[in-house]
DNA sequence: AGGGCTTCCCGA
DNA sequence: CGGGAAGCCCTC
């Protein structure tokens, strides 16, 4: 019997099978999905099997010397789903499934078992080896003790002194017990039956009796109406048909709340895949998932590819998040996945958002999803009220933080013994440092960007490269005393807010706060316990959370987002700014939202002012249209790099000649054209963009163009199909 | 990917 | 003519 196999190498050279003999003595052990070991070249190496045949063409053929972990076979499913991803993102096969294992199963790793194992120890059954072990020495004290303790009794091995107990082990008394214990254990709070109010039960029916369809919903709620509520109850439904569910959510520790309120519903039934968790325990919550353990797999991006048997429901909360989109190779997109899924499994696709992306609300009024929506907040509370203030007039009264208006309110909340969240999605101090005098920018040696100034410790950091150099107050080109912060970020929004507000518990949450592990849990906790009354943030604070005693939202600067040049500004600035505004008043109190802008005629905020979805939607739609964007059109970009500039500039040319002689006349082809942050780590970058509706041609021709590239080391490409951003 | 083999350029 | 870097090619 002979095997094909994919090596454990990545690269596009290698993207082929290579045929082993299987020696008799695995004939029986070897299949299709296995890690296996194998001689390639003159290295031993691990490689996957992707097929089993009786015969090959090829002789003189090396043997597989090893299967690496017996119990884990990637599924048929998901073997199919590595060719659907090759082609979409055009990576190699083995680059697929790479993508879709955790790293303990990843197939350059050769360690099988990482289970964590609790070390036991029990006296033997052999009696008269104890009593004679007792009677025919006279022994310490402290043995006899330990043999006393363990009549009748396994006990931690850890209780006891460990050169006392090993003498007694090596003698044979005592006997070692291995036992596997799992990392995370969630427990179930049997809290009371949750209601659903009719709008939820609306939704919850129609899905519940399509279960055995593949059909899309797309489910708009408006914040705090209780899309969770809607997922739960159907999942119950799911799980008594003895199907599995898969639910994404964008980012985990910001998502928290939703996921403490699946462990307290169904308990340990859950597995919890996301980056933050050790290799050991995502190779505990993946086991779970292979032996059948569990019903329900909530988790980040990667846990789309969960290697569960028989899906019967996927859910992609926050549908709208650019988290879902991989944003280094393979460039996949997790609704892409989810979508191939459940075609294959005949099973619904639940995604749920309050600002729904424009490509899903598309063609949910096309018909191609199926729109269920909620348009109430749950219980009593309501939508908070959203005021947009015009900077332009509070800066010629000298307000450039916080108007005077925000002021006010804030005043109010702290002594309402209410809470306030403050915005401002930018960290560091200042965005722009520069000299007044003579004009010098501060920017970054090795990419094309201005430097944030961090007061925390007096630096000045690039946010591409992590470039850090010291800030003076002297113009290092004309040595005035000129030099000044411009451009506002959390650091400064905090230290102005403390001074204002003296006796305000402040506290700061962005990526310089919680890169520690469990400091956003921490920093959370203490926003429940109102041990905080104002938090100042970046768009982390825009997500899932749910504080009731929030009543106050400031947008410090709602034109930042607005400002990025990107066709998406505008959809994104709708969604971020609705997002955290939808933190407000979600308890009983009546929540408000201020908009501090420059632009107060813009007609983006004034679709968040008047939270008309719609009317954003549509005036969006209008936009892409007339100008061939999606969902109207297809993008994909090419991005080319290279340290060599001269070499760059040449090369680009020719490869926008070779892809508008290789895609349809109704293609459109822009560029080259140097990108947004033209240097980054002093790699220069160039982009071509294509808009199409439908291209025959154009699969065939990216995966041509990558292959000429595949082996240049000067010239680096980046193909992405639907980008996020460009 | 990584190692070996070929080629090509330079100095003596 | 030797040596060392650079490029090329192969791995079942």
């Amino acid at each position: 019997m002979y095997a094909e196999i994919l090596v454990q190498y990545g690269s596009k050279s290698l993207d082929k099978t290579f045929t082993y003999k299987i020696p008799d003595s695995l004939i029986d052990k070897v299949k299709i999905g296995m890690k296996v070991s194998i001689p390639f070249g003159r290295q031993n190496i691990n490689g996957f099997v992707t097929n089993i045949k009786s015969s090959s063409d090829l002789n003189d053929l090396k043997e597989i010397t090893g299967i690496i972990n017996e119990n884990f076979v990637l599924n048929k499913e998901l073997m199919e789903l590595g060719h659907f991803i090759k082609s979409k993102t055009l990576c190699s096969l083995i680059t697929a499934y790479q993508t879709m294992l955790p790293s303990s199963l990843k197939v350059n790793k050769s360690k099988e078992d990482y289970t964590l194992y609790d070390v036991y120890v029990k006296l033997t059954d052999n009696n008269v080896l104890i009593d004679d072990y007792i009677k025919s020495h006279s022994r310490a004290h402290s043995q006899l003790e330990i043999i006393e303790s363990l009549k009748n009794k396994t006990i931690l091995k850890k209780e006891y002194n460990s050169s006392t107990i090993k003498k007694l082990i090596d003698e044979g008394i005592i006997l070692e017990e291995k036992h596997a214990r799992t990392r995370i254990n969630p427990e179930k709070k049997n809290k009371k039956e949750v209601i659903l109010n009719e709008e939820q039960k609306k939704a919850s029916t129609e899905i519940k009796s399509h279960l055995n369809e593949y059909i899309t919903y797309l489910l708009y709620g408006v914040t705090g109406s209780g899309k969770t509520e809607v997922y739960m109850d159907v999942c119950d439904e799911v799980i008594k048909n003895d199907k599995k569910v898969i639910m994404l959510v964008p980012e985990i520790t910001l998502t928290h709340q939703m996921i403490q309120r699946f462990y307290d519903r169904f308990g340990d039934d859950v597995a919890i895949i996301h980056s933050s968790l050790s290799d050991g325990e995502k190779y505990d919550e993946t086991m779970k998932i292979i032996n059948n353990k569990v019903h329900v797999v909530v988790g980040t991006r990667s846990a789309i590819f969960s290697p569960v048997e028989n899906l019967g429901l996927v859910i992609i909360d926050e549908e709208h998040s650019q988290t879902y989109k991989q944003d280094n190779n393979p460039r996949y997109h997790a609704l892409d996945i989810a979508k191939w899924r459940c075609e294959y499994n005949k099973c619904p696709l639940i995604l749920g958002s309050a600002t729904p992306s424009l490509e899903s609300f598309a063609r949910a009024s096309k018909g191609v999803y199926k729109l269920l929506e909620l348009n109430h907040r749950n219980g009593n509370s309501v939508l908070p009220n959203v005021s947009i203030i015009d900077m332009r007039e509070e800066y010629k009264k000298g307000n450039s933080i916080i108007s005077t208006e925000l002021g006010i309110k804030i005043d109010e909340c702290l002594r309402n013994k209410e809470q306030v969240m403050l915005f401002i999605n930018r960290r560091g101090y200042s965005t722009v440092v520069n000299c007044s005098s003579c004009g010098y920018t501060y920017k970054c040696p090795h990419c094309d960007i201005t430097l944030t100034y961090h007061k925390t410790n007096n630096k000045l950091v690039c946010h591409y490269c992590g470039y850090t150099t010291f800030k003076s107050d002297i113009c290092p080109e004309c040595k005035e005393n000129a030099i000044r912060n411009f451009g506002l970020g959390t650091e400064q929004v905090e230290s102005f807010i403390k001074d204002a507000f003296p006796s305000a518990r402040v506290i700061r949450m962005d990526i310089d706060t919680t890169s520690k592990k469990g400091s956003t849990d921490s920093i959370i906790k203490g926003i429940e316990n109102h041990d905080y009354d104002i938090v100042i943030g970046t768009q982390m604070i825009s997500k899932g959370l749910d504080f009731p005693n929030v009543t106050l939202v400031g947008v410090i600067n709602a034109d930042e987002s607005l400002n990025i040049p990107d066709f998406r500004s505008g959809e994104n600035t709708f969604s971020l700014i609705s997002q955290v505004s939808g933190r407000a008043g979600r308890g009983e109190k009546q929540g408000s939202v201020i908009l501090q802008t420059y632009n107060p005629d813009n007609e983006t905020l004034k679709y968040v002012k008047t939270n008309d979805y719609y009317g954003n939607y549509f005036n969006e739609m209008k936009i892409r249209k007339l100008l061939k964007y999606p969902p109207y059109y297809f993008i994909t970009s090419v991005k080319i790099k290279s340290k060599n500039y001269e070499l760059l500039k040449n090369e680009v040319n020719k490869i926008a000649s070779f892809i508008r002689n290789g895609i349809e006349e109704t293609s459109i082809c822009l560029g080259p054209t140097t990108c947004p942050v033209f240097k980054i780590n002093n790699v220069f970058r160039f982009q071509i963009i294509i808009k199409y509706k439908f291209d025959k041609h154009l699969e065939k021709t990216l995966k041509d163009l990558d292959e000429e590239y595949a082996l240049n080391k000067d010239i680096q490409l980046e193909i992405d199909v639907d980008p996020i951003r460009i």
